[in-house]
DNA sequence: TCACGGTTTCAGAACATTCTGAAAGCGCCG
DNA sequence: CGGCGCTTTCAGAATGTTCTGAAACCGTGA
């Protein structure tokens, strides 16, 4: 703290104020993190980079966040997986430095990529295996009609069939948004809000 | 597993079958809920609740996922907070039961719905008030021109308020989905999913 | 009012995840 | 080639989450 006196307001002030804002940020998204199955550390590296805008190098991320050298380079490297952050160099140091994507809608359109090639596509693949299991059962059941059995079987291959087409229509709808095309659905996201918006509102 | 010798196909089979079928979903959703912040017990209570289809108690439940009185209550009394279960009665029975939603789309309706409201809100809340902890530092700032700090906080603010952009029309866009007036929404997905897939496919 | 079938609660046990720090790895430069 | 600066790895510690089971609770019928 090094506070001018007489002129004790602005340079110091600004920086502790910045500084303080962006270790909230970083909470903030910490926290979101575990709601959405990414770890807290991970999720925390990410906010420091994006908020500060500024490549960092992995000492720097260890000593804002308090944490030790393995867990900084594990999440950096996860963050580098992701595509939402980037490796930077400065001349004359041998250092690795990282730098967040800024651009929001590019980070999402990033992580939705991920989550639907590590989540939905797996689920896809095991809900046409489930639902082949009873394939063989129901044809033979098919032969004795009015059969209780059948009806379980046909109620079971409907409910997997709604699910199977919800996530089909899901993963379309994201590959449209996650596309080049995908630009398109952005606008019409960000339309489609304005029109709805109650009232927007902003600082004085 | 009583197998009829001579008739030794359909019957037992047919329910063995079936049962391995469901097993396997409860398992497939179970994994999907660690990756999306939701514990792994109470998505397959909800798994079995919704390929089963039809009302179960809480011992139907311990039983068939070996779980614990306590656990099963609890999971089946958050499935019951997110809307996405229901209670029911059998005369003579003095034993709650619980259904599934089995509507795939009114489920995920009520998901987003309560997700929104547990977690966007909040965090738009927070967001807002981190950019208003340095309003006061960039008014003096613009004072002062050119100056370096000014530059910082700037950038700072406009970071916050794309976040906030994102989140918002987020936002918009999910109650839009969310509200009557989102089976519009709904209809346009699966249009606009089935113009773009490349082959739909189909079990013989 | 009590006894009874059923449900909820919760402290502590079991389990899973995340983090640390020291050691090994890697590639560059002299 | 050997030392150096930096990064990655990983076994075990620390921490956090979920589950159990027994006790408390609740409402109903006798």
């Amino acid at each position: 703290m090094d506070i001018h006196p007489g002129l004790c307001d602005t340079p110091g002030m600004t920086a502790t104020t910045l500084r303080e804002a962006q270790d909230r940020f970083v909470a903030v998204w910490g926290q979101m993190a575990g709601a959405w199955g990414v770890s807290r550390t991970m999720a925390e590296v990410h906010a420091l980079l994006y908020i500060v805008g500024e490549p960092m190098n992995t000492d720097d991320v260890m000593e804002r966040l308090q944490i030790s050298r393995g867990n900084a380079s594990m999440s950096l490297r996860a963050l580098l997986d992701w595509g939402i952050v980037e490796r930077a160099h400065k001349r004359g140091d041998r250092k690795e430095y990282f730098v967040a994507e800024q651009d929001v809608w590019t980070l999402f359109r990033a992580i939705v990529r991920q989550r639907i090639t590590r989540e939905v596509d797996p689920l896809l693949a095991a809900l046409y295996e489930i639902r082949d299991m009873t394939a063989p059962e129901r044809k033979h059941a098919r032969a004795d009609p009015g059969d209780e059995a059948r009806a379980k079987l046909d109620a079971h291959a409907r409910r997997l069939d709604a699910m199977l087409e919800f996530f089909q229509t899901l993963e379309q709808f994201a590959a449209t948004f996650v596309s080049p095309a995908g630009r398109g659905l952005q606008a019409a996201a960000v339309l489609l809000a304005k029109t709805h918006r109650p009232r927007a509102e902003q600082a004085p």
